[in-house]
DNA sequence: CAAAATCACGAATACGGTTTCGTGTTGATA
DNA sequence: TATCAACACGAAACCGTATTCGTGATTTTG
């Protein structure tokens, strides 16, 4: 890389101090129209742009904002991504992204690498091992070092940050509702293992729907899917059970049941209504096209970078966590 | 934030200088073993951990790759992000992400604030308003100052920097003749407008195709679609003549084209056979599932990062910069 | 016309590290 | 015992900018 134009070069060339540079580039009073012209009109000739580095060094602010995901070929994700970028550049922030891929150590990389100075605060969405191994000490770390931190989607309760998730129990709810009230009797559910809580309430409210309604949950009707194996074996078991319904927690779960329904011979939404969740481009472009819950990404990615420089900026006062809580509504498409 | 720890209070709780404690910790044998055990046993306890932003500006390099993409929540970028991370983490690299969402001001602003010495180099596809207005000072600006810059896919062919691109031309020469093999006659594609270079060689492969089998380019059968504009209707209208095959440049463009074809009663493959662009989601759970070229997006971030981070630690070397195409190839799926 | 205020600028310090170049002490060598 | 190398450490400069404070020159005020 070439080398820089400085300040000192600018200061030596015309014959003024360092000082009156950094003055005069800025606009200031103390400095005569006559000298501020040549140096402005100088520093403009030569391209001069101030290393942001010794700014960030010198401010101790960075105006960056560091992204930790556990994946990135996903849309919501991207979505999120998406909306966190576009919230932060509105403020004057850019943002520094990395990928947990879903391991813990990678993770525990991560927030190292962002936590030395480079970002001003952090938003992230943990990685499945993290949750697997119950190993939270790295983003206690972090919150010891009153570095701000903003969860959203996966997040740990026991952590004391900001949050912003979307209604999942009420998601699962609204889903299943649907189902029912389209006169689905024997509906599946098609989701993750316990330890994920995102599944988990999802499913306490496909629960609370089939209470309502005076229906017995049927375990062997709930399928949760072991990624490791071949997914839409695992589906098909449920097809068994004379099923008419089914709820999947996720877009590539939706996808796969209606795949398998297909092949059963069934027709969508004769016979069989599907309900997905995130409104991905799959749920969009399948035939049928899937009815599913839409996740907001955009607008969750928008208030976590909100609430992150809220946070960032207003450092003074006194530290309450929020939880906040995106509604999700219901989609409707050809599968139902 | 918390105040964080410095080298110069350990110096000063440990009665040493800042000199020696920075020795100390990077294991210099200057310091004698019992001192730098104090110092390091004292660093571990409080947790100390450089400021990143102090060492990266007196070593004047950062560690840190620019990445600027017209948009985010598209499967073929996202997957070219995740490649140049994985790049870029496995050299001790990290990434700073920037989208241009296809303006042209946007990018220009992407381009300052990451050239201000913020990163050491810089990986861009480029905005489509760019290519509208052909306005490419912003990159020729970058080179001027001999920031390194690698362009991906959407490349401009008068910068002088290093490339990666597809064999696009290849690419629709293949689809095309996968189709003609397959006994189609009557192919439409479904294309960009002329000003993407990348929509053009994509026609030209499909033309040289054609022309080998003596099938006359048929004009009518070429659709450029306006984005602007409903996507569905436009495709509608190549129906009319009566054609048996379809090459469509991307993935929502091959949906939409199933789509319609569904609509209009024909039989996938049966009736018309359909290849697509992007091995994406889409393409992959859409029933029938969609022959698609695979464009090895993930390559192409690997690769980019790769030749870019070559590039900044080999400066010295003389400049003759490189076009790497990256061959794709064709997955069979049910859609033909 | 003297005192005070304003102006225009520079010196110095800070941000948090790294690195070069001394320098005083110790022990070995001639 | 004088010389020299090795050792262990510190002073100072540097990366590029911002900012406080001081100062000489000019202008305003009483």
């Amino acid at each position: 890389m070439k080398q820089k134009i400085t300040i000192r070069t600018i200061a030596k060339e015309l014959e003024v101090s360092p000082s009156t540079v950094s003055k005069a580039l800025k606009d200031s009073h103390e400095i005569s129209k006559e000298t501020k012209n040549k140096i402005q009109a100088y520093a403009n000739f030569y391209n001069y742009r101030a290393n942001s580095l010794a700014i960030k060094l010198r401010n101790q602010k960075t105006r960056v904002i560091g992204v930790i995901l556990p994946k990135i070929t996903h849309h919501f994700f991207s979505t999120v991504i998406k909306g966190i970028e576009k919230a932060a550049n509105d403020k004057g922030y850019n943002i520094m992204v990395c990928f947990s891929n879903e391991s813990h150590k990678k993770e525990v990389e991560n927030l190292n690498v962002l936590s030395n100075g480079s970002v001003d605060g952090i938003i992230a969405s943990v990685a499945l091992e993290t949750f697997e191994n119950k190993e939270f000490s790295h983003f206690k770390q972090l919150i010891s070092e009153e570095i701000p931190l903003v969860f959203f989607d996966r997040v740990i309760d026991e952590i004391l940050c900001d949050k912003i998730v979307i209604d999942d129990h009420g998601a699962g709810y609204k889903a299943t509702k649907h189902l029912l009230e389209n006169g689905r009797k024997k509906i599946a559910l098609i989701t993750t293992p316990k330890h994920l809580n995102i599944g988990t309430l999802r499913r306490q409210g496909y629960m609370k729907a089939l209470t309502e309604e005076f229906i017995k949950i049927d375990e062997e009707l709930i399928i949760e899917i072991d990624e490791k194996q071949n997914i839409r074996e695992q589906i098909e078991k449920v097809f068994n059970h004379n099923i008419d319904g089914i709820f999947a927690v996720n877009e590539i779960y939706a996808a796969n049941s209606m795949r398998v329904a297909k092949l059963k011979g069934l027709r969508i939404p004769d016979d069989i209504s599907i309900i997905g969740f995130t409104d991905g481009p799959i749920s969009e472009y399948s035939s049928p096209s899937i009815t599913t819950i839409a996740q907001h990404g955009l607008t969750m990615g928008i208030q976590a970078a909100e609430i992150l420089i809220e946070r960032i900026e207003n450092e003074s006062e006194k530290f309450s966590p929020k939880k906040i809580v995106i509604s999700s509504d219901l989609k409707l498409r050809e599968s139902c």
